[in-house]
DNA sequence: AACCTGACGAAGA
DNA sequence: TTCTTCGCCAGGT
């Protein structure tokens, strides 16, 4: 398993329940940046691991965006998340301004990020407490 | 080695 | 605001 997949998993649950973030966002966090699609690969590859809160990841703009034509694990992305007081409109949408996961001081630590990165981050997501 | 494929995202038209 | 286009990069063929 490669460092960044390592890091992708472990940064995935630490996300707590009820909050939600985007691909691009954990791509910060693990400190590859420009590399949402391949946070969405690795939880292709990881779905239905025992301890990983892979549905409470979803793109920028909130929205459900699971592989292919599997109407069904939508279906399931959505059950799951609205089963946590998420709210999921029709068209598979979350409102990012209240359901987003707006990270800590100390998260941020343990997430490695130094310097100008860390105040980029902090201006493009924000930070609580 | 070359080429292809994405659970993505930003920018421009 | 919706749609293209392009950059991104691990993994497969």
């Amino acid at each position: 398993m490669s460092v960044f997949k390592d890091r992708v998993i472990k940064t995935v649950m630490k996300i707590p329940y009820g909050k939600v973030v985007s691909y691009g966002q954990i791509s910060v966090y693990v400190g590859l940046p420009r590399a949402a699609r391949q946070v969405g690969w690795i939880l292709n590859q990881t779905e239905g691991r025992v301890n990983l809160p892979w549905w409470r990841v979803i793109n920028r703009d909130g929205i459900i965006t699971i592989a292919g034509t599997k109407y069904n694990d939508k279906m399931l992305q959505r059950k799951l998340l609205e089963a946590e007081g998420v709210m999921v409109s029709e068209d598979l949408r979350v409102d990012m301004s209240k359901f987003r996961f707006v990270p800590d001081k100390n998260f941020l630590d343990e997430a490695q990020l130094a310097g100008e990165y860390l105040q980029k981050v902090i201006e493009k997501y924000g930070i609580s407490n």
